[in-house]
RNA sequence: GCGGGAUUAACUCAGUGGUAGAGUGUCACCUUGCCAAGGUGAAAGUCGCGAGUUCAAGUCUCGUAUCCCGCUCCA
């Protein structure tokens, strides 16, 4: 019987047992910055090695990319993001509530029945002078006294070169997505890729947040595992169903459980700008009823479209069956690395009650997938007298898996703290293990011991290595 | 940015003006012969920071920093 799990103890468990630190912790801490400690880059990097793995090797379309993060600042300019990534905020002095000043317009002008008016044109001076015109009041206290509207772009600023001048202002970028276009000639070119085919890349992304938050469901740093597939225009709804599929069916292939997930689909008020249609994978995180994992899009021909403009390059597709030209749809499943590193450990955290006899007893047990799994064996001498037995096992065993000796404390003390961190086979070598070269496995799931023949849990250890192949794939 | 809350050992917290505490964890030694919490001992805190009041401040006052939660927002 499983108990309830909370983000608290989950976020607890992640620190005590070096999941994920708060960033710059002896300083207090940086705001929503955390930090992967060793057996949270472990789970992370498996979470990004199985997506390569299924993205990517053995895809028969896509091939991966690794772009800059700070790229020529015309990439933004093209992508829309220095125009529209930021949002016109509005206070409310009277009762301090803050809103977006265009959704205020907006919803203003769908009550009153105003049309012909667009907000898209409008200038943050022409929004408050447009609700100071029409008296607008507050949606949450009727008030009419607002402050002037602060715009907060989103994206990271810095500077190349050792003088802050504005000739040499960049920014981080605040998704990688741009980087796969911005290289889609090149990749098509030299990797000699037919349409349709995709482009894979795994990397960090900055945005300013306003709010960020929920452990590190949202930070402002973050990474992204995005995949931009380019078809013919024509056939983009047909991939978009298979790539939600393709997703769906890699979470479920990692343990992620079909009750704890669903789709949604953006309604055509909610849809980005560039986007034909949106699904979002949501996933039911323990500090909210449901929280975006995976965002699968429809963004059409827009991205090239507007690199092409901006660059004046010819970024069209020319398709030698047809024997014509045209410039792709592209579908977009963006995933963040942190965000699914995330539900891979809420999913997995199970507080088991275990009864035996009159004694009660709790386990604390991360049920991964052995691929996902950071320590994947764990060697446990029976008593501490054994410990160097287990040296050449660890020799032999650390070459192909991340393994981990332990000899402290009781053996019973040892599960359980591999239990804790997802460890899904024990190895323990006990004194009978001197006389017939032989070890017990011990499976984390089921708390049995693994049988090599009907009837005999003893493993060869000359064998060992032959029964972990394979046990830890995707 | 606004509002609320918090800040004492690695963690969870107790401590209402008079010598800095507990449990868990960690480490050492012993014990432990297959599913945690047996023994002995140890390390570990200028009580977020800075002022003030007082003979005396973790405790009262003021300021300040940081974190957390909520709101606005999320390409």
């Amino acid at each position: 019987m499983a108990t309830q799990k909370s983000m608290e103890k989950i976020v607890a468990l992640a620190k005590t047992r070096g999941f994920v630190y708060p960033g710059s912790d002896i300083y207090g801490g940086l705001a929503n910055s955390w930090d992967y400690g060793p057996l949270g880059v472990q789970l992370k990097n498996n979470v990004k090695a199985a997506w390569w793995k299924k993205f990517v090797q053995e895809s028969p379309y896509n091939v991966g990319l690794d772009a800059a993060i700070i790229m020529n600042p015309r990439t933004w300019v093209a992508s829309g993001h220095v125009g529209g990534f930021s949002d016109p905020l509005i206070d409310c002095k009277q009762c301090k509530a803050r809103q977006r000043a265009d959704n205020l317009v907006e919803d203003w002008n769908k009550e009153n029945g105003v049309e012909g008016v667009s907000v898209e044109g409008m200038s943050p001076e022409d929004m408050v002078a447009y609700i100071r015109e029409k008296n607008i009041p507050c949606p949450v206290c009727g008030g009419h006294n607002f402050t002037d509207i602060r715009k907060f772009n989103l994206m990271f600023k810095t500077f190349i070169g050792v003088t802050e001048d504005s000739t040499s202002e960049v920014y981080l970028r605040p998704e990688t997505a741009q980087g796969i276009f911005v290289n889609f000639a090149n990749v098509q070119r030299s990797a000699r890729k037919k349409i349709p085919f995709g482009i894979c890349q795994i990397g960090k992304s900055f945005r300013n947040e306003i709010t960020p938050g929920n452990f590190i469901f949202r930070t402002r740093e973050f990474e992204q595992m995005e995949l931009e597939f380019f078809c013919e225009p024509g056939t983009d709804l047909e991939w978009f169903d298979y790539w939600k599929n393709f997703c769906h069916d890699w979470l479920i292939n990692l343990g992620i459980k079909e009750e704890e997930l669903r789709t949604r689909d953006h309604a055509k008020e909610e849809l980005a700008f560039y986007s034909r249609a949106t699904t979002d994978f949501e996933f039911a995180f323990p500090f909210t009823d449901w929280g975006e994992l995976w965002g699968i899009a429809d963004r059409t021909d827009y991205d090239l479209k507007q690199h092409m403009e901006f660059s004046k390059q010819d970024l069209q597709y020319f398709d030698p069956a047809k024997n014509e030209k045209y410039v792709p749809y592209v579908i977009e499943p963006s995933l963040g690395a942190d965000r699914v590193t995330l539900a891979f450990l809420c999913s997995a955290y199970d507080e088991e009650k275990i009864v035996d006899g009159d004694k009660e007893d709790v386990r604390t047990v991360l049920h991964f997938h052995p691929a996902l799994a950071p320590i994947k064996i764990g060697i446990l001498p029976l008593s501490a007298k054994l410990s160097e037995n287990c040296d050449p096992i660890f020799q032999k065993l650390s070459k192909k898996y991340m393994v981990e000796f332990d000899d402290r404390q009781s053996i019973g003390k040892r599960y359980r703290r591999q239990d804790e961190i997802g460890t899904p086979y024990c190895v323990v070598f006990d004194f009978d293990s001197l006389e017939d070269n032989c070890v017990t496995i011990r499976e984390r799931d089921s708390m049995k011991n693994v049988e090599y023949e009907p009837g005999n849990i003893r493993f060869p250890i000359d064998k060992l290595e032959e029964f972990f192949e394979g046990k830890f794939d995707f």
